[in-house]
DNA sequence: GTAGGTGCAAACCTTTTGCAGCATG
DNA sequence: CATGCTGCAAAAGGTTTGCACCTAC
């Protein structure tokens, strides 16, 4: 399957699901999205507006929040703080949900996951009467290329 | 055992903790650490600051930031930021290790601890050959108060 | 035509830092 | 008495907002 068919049909769920919300899409909203779901996981908005604006120089940072905002309060993507002050996002469409290890040492961000954890977090959950509706598990300490030499980047 | 002689107990830990780090030990830092010791688990450095500030008007905000980063740094204090661009800070003395529950709804915060949790992050981490030196797992949601009524303060 | 969106720049807010004077060990 | 600490105020740095103009529907 060519990768433009997917990033296409993307797209559009996103675009229906704004209208669905009364919003509109815009030139701007539709090179944000389409730029998020191209890229590397954790993007930060600063970084996202700069692979923006070599497509749109006049493209706005307001913009780029505005549009991160709609998008988390609509489900499809997620933001996550890597502990530096400034929040990263992630898209969700096309991704199962993960959870990350974030190395201390070189800056380097491992996916994993484990159906075990996530039953278990939900029995947790249970217990106190509490309902989930999403959970943010981090490990923070020294990926693989850390251990060896006493390595970072 | 009286609440006071465990509070001056760890006073007399941290003070030393510092000491060994040829950090000094001045009123301020002892204030900060009582105050915070003797708080409720989830503190904003503005909250601590304002509760210093009823027995020493004077103390400033960039002490109180100086002091956590200190604490922090020495592992007697663990900072978790509660999504709400502010970091909180809970100190780790006389507590053992827990996760959290968020209720997005009322903000409370529900401590948790599941050994089998624990244990399979661990195990998760082994296999990606990481090595975990801090993690922080937050469940956010809807708490037991906030599911009758639809609740909310 | 009318919400709603955009760009710009200024405002916000938490946290950090430079500096001169002060207190600890 | 040297080094580290404090207070103040200003700077930083990410994010949000007011406003005038514009555009999707």
């Amino acid at each position: 399957m060519p990768a433009g068919v997917k990033l296409d049909d993307e797209l559009g769920l996103v675009q229906q699901a704004l209208r669905q919300r009364g919003l509109r899409w815009t030139d701007q909203r539709a090179r944000i999205v389409r730029t998020a779901l191209a890229t590397h996981e954790h993007y930060t908005a600063d970084e996202l507006l700069a692979l923006c604006r070599r497509d749109d120089p006049r493209l706005s940072r307001a913009t780029v929040y505005r549009t991160l905002a709609v998008l988390e309060e609509a489900g499809f993507v997620e933001g996550l703080d890597a502990g530096d002050g400034k929040r990263r996002f992630e898209h969700v469409l096309g991704h199962e949900h993960h959870d990350h290890m974030v190395c201390l040492h070189c800056g380097a961000i491992v996916e994993f996951r484990d159906d075990e954890l996530e039953r278990r977090q939900e029995a947790a959950a249970r217990r106190h009467g509490f309902r989930i509706e999403r959970h943010s598990l981090r490990l923070y300490g020294r990926c693989r290329d850390c251990q060896r030499g006493k390595g970072g980047a």
